[in-house]
DNA sequence: GATGAATGAGCGTTCATTCAT
DNA sequence: GATGAATGAACGCTCATTCAT
């Protein structure tokens, strides 16, 4: 019944948004085989028909559900990283902005671990995420070795203090769960920090 | 067309067993919706029908599968730190023991996390592992209180460790994926130690 | 294959009725348990998934194949019940119609039957069918009382001849099987006559 | 776990027994497929791997349920027909039998009717309950042209005043159902009576 | 002979996907 | 381009039947 719109190519863009953002929404809360196309659509003001005008089949929906935020995600952190304060510095704004962003997207974060977890039904999309976030914790072991060479941190194995945080971070969801607006989250930040073990202590709040 | 066994009450309980098995197995590595019965019982070696001898439905295997191993993690976590040695030393050992069973059974915590996630849909079960978890995660804070107390941790506060723990612990899974005889779980220990703060350094390895 | 049709209002309403026929006859056939959803649909012409795209679930679909045929009967029944001749005439017209369309529509009535026998498990539906008969029975036990006071009627008790002719009714089905097109249902029509005890003979065949 | 019985000739006929009564009951009360070989056994106090020592199949005990009461009705019947009082006499003792049978075992009614109505399911079944009634009709119609012929009857096609006769004993069972200790089952079985047109006027019970 | 654990065919229902409108 | 009616594969669950004990 509502035929405006996807005129033109700002439209179309508009159109594929609203049921991108639906399709996370519900994924994250339903998780993939619950979440009905009907459901994504309704949920998006279009008609069920219409989602696959957008996005090929539901794989090709999911897919994009959780690439397209990851890579935004990763040229963040990366960006981050790339920055010019000290290492530490740098980590501790990674940190912070990270952790701050997965209490917020908590169930943005559930859709990633599903796809993680069902490697052998997702296959492709399980080795791309992989392959993203590979970039990031590389990166970030990188300025952690910068950071212990210039004595900022404890020494110690770096590929494994990137893994550890990343680790941590997935986590970060189950325990804040519908906090609101607590700012428990920056505690949080400081706790993940430790798994850097900067050697000023803990301090942070930049 | 076979159909020995079970006769007995032990008999019973390793068929229960073989099934609860191959759930927990199918369901990390599928998910609910997509691990079918009959693939379950396949893995299990006795025919679909023979699922619903031991379990009432498929939803009820998946809150055995859930909860059966949850309630033994957490008696034998509570038994750790209701122990004798120094607060530091009986949280050493929790850490220990945890990341290594949680680097060993990846995927059960794949399970545990599905049915958190999806409150809406098991929402008696998320409601239970909350509160065994909460059993937990409660003692232990007592535990790192006591720690302070004895300047044996730097203080802080013993919830918010507790539950970054807690965070951590739960994102292991995601990053020792399948390394088999990899003791890469000790340093993720040593990693996990960090965030209670010991204040004699992080030699642990008991 | 085939998906024409249904697009407008009274499409819809044929398809319905396609489905609801072929119901009516398989579940007078079969039963309701043994009258599969697949039958019906194959037996209507449409998949089996769009059986569920017109009723709910297979008991809806059986509540509105017992349901919406009685009420129409009830209604017609009620109506020539009102009209204007002598109540004798009335009832003549009456039991000729009746006992005419029960002995074309017997498989009709092993679906009524089916409902009404198994109140256990149609609970609500029993109780719904016997308000509309009760209707019927009541209007007619008011006639036959009317007939009486005429002396149209041998004196009786109206509400035990009412309830003695829809026995009668109900039975006439398993008496005719299949006989086609005989004019048999005229002389059980002159035999159900015969349980209001007319007084001027059974001359009937207006 | 009880084990006793069934070792004479007897014990067996009793346990049979016990069996056919639960299947008549569960037959009737929730019908062919819906009753369980388990409910069955249970109702009958064995384990369900017993009722297929007694009958070889669900089906087998279904043809049995309807065939053994049934063939003891017309057995009843016949010899109640067979007596030495005057036509109208023994139609007169008939119908009062018949009726209050009827009232009394609505619920095995039932389960000829199922057998009756899904021929196309229990084939032979259906054709043999056809048999065994028309040996019953077929023996009234005699008795019916012998009242009449003795000017007990009023004159009439003897065929269709004994078939309408069983359209009417059939539908007893609908209308008074659950009615109890009620003598209703008298007036209908004078009701009945009309059916055969008896020239002395209705006044039965004798 | 009696039991009940095990089996697997069969069915109701859901839902991604197609395509006529 | 947008819609939603139609389709049919897939899955949870039941229950008659078998057979080792």
């Amino acid at each position: 019944m509502e035929q405006r719109a996807a005129r033109t190519e700002e439209g179309r863009r508009e159109r594929r948004d609203a049921i991108l953002q639906a399709a996370i929404a519900l994924f994250a809360q339903r998780g993939f085989a619950h979440a009905g196309i009907s459901d994504i659509a309704r949920e998006a003001g279009v008609s069920h028909g219409t989602v696959f005008l957008y996005f090929a089949s539901k794989e090709a929906l999911f897919r994009a559900a959780v690439l397209e935020p990851l890579e935004e995600f990763a040229t963040q952190s990366l960006a981050i990283m790339d920055g010019e304060a000290s290492a530490v510095a740098r980590i501790r704004r990674l940190v912070r902005d990270q952790v701050r962003e997965m209490a917020a997207e908590q169930s943005y974060l559930e859709v990633v671990g599903e796809a993680r977890a069902r490697a052998e039904r997702f296959g492709d999309l399980a080795a791309e995420i992989t392959a993203i976030i590979y970039r990031v914790v590389s990166r970030l072991s990188e300025l952690v070795t910068e950071g212990m060479e210039a004595g900022e941190l404890a020494p110690g194995m770096p590929d494994i203090i990137a893994a550890s945080y990343i680790a941590y971070l997935n986590g970060i969801g189950l325990v804040v769960r519908n906090s609101g607006d607590d700012p428990v989250w920056e505690h949080l930040a400081d706790q993940g920090l430790r798994l850097f073990a900067p050697t000023k202590g803990d301090a942070s709040h930049d």
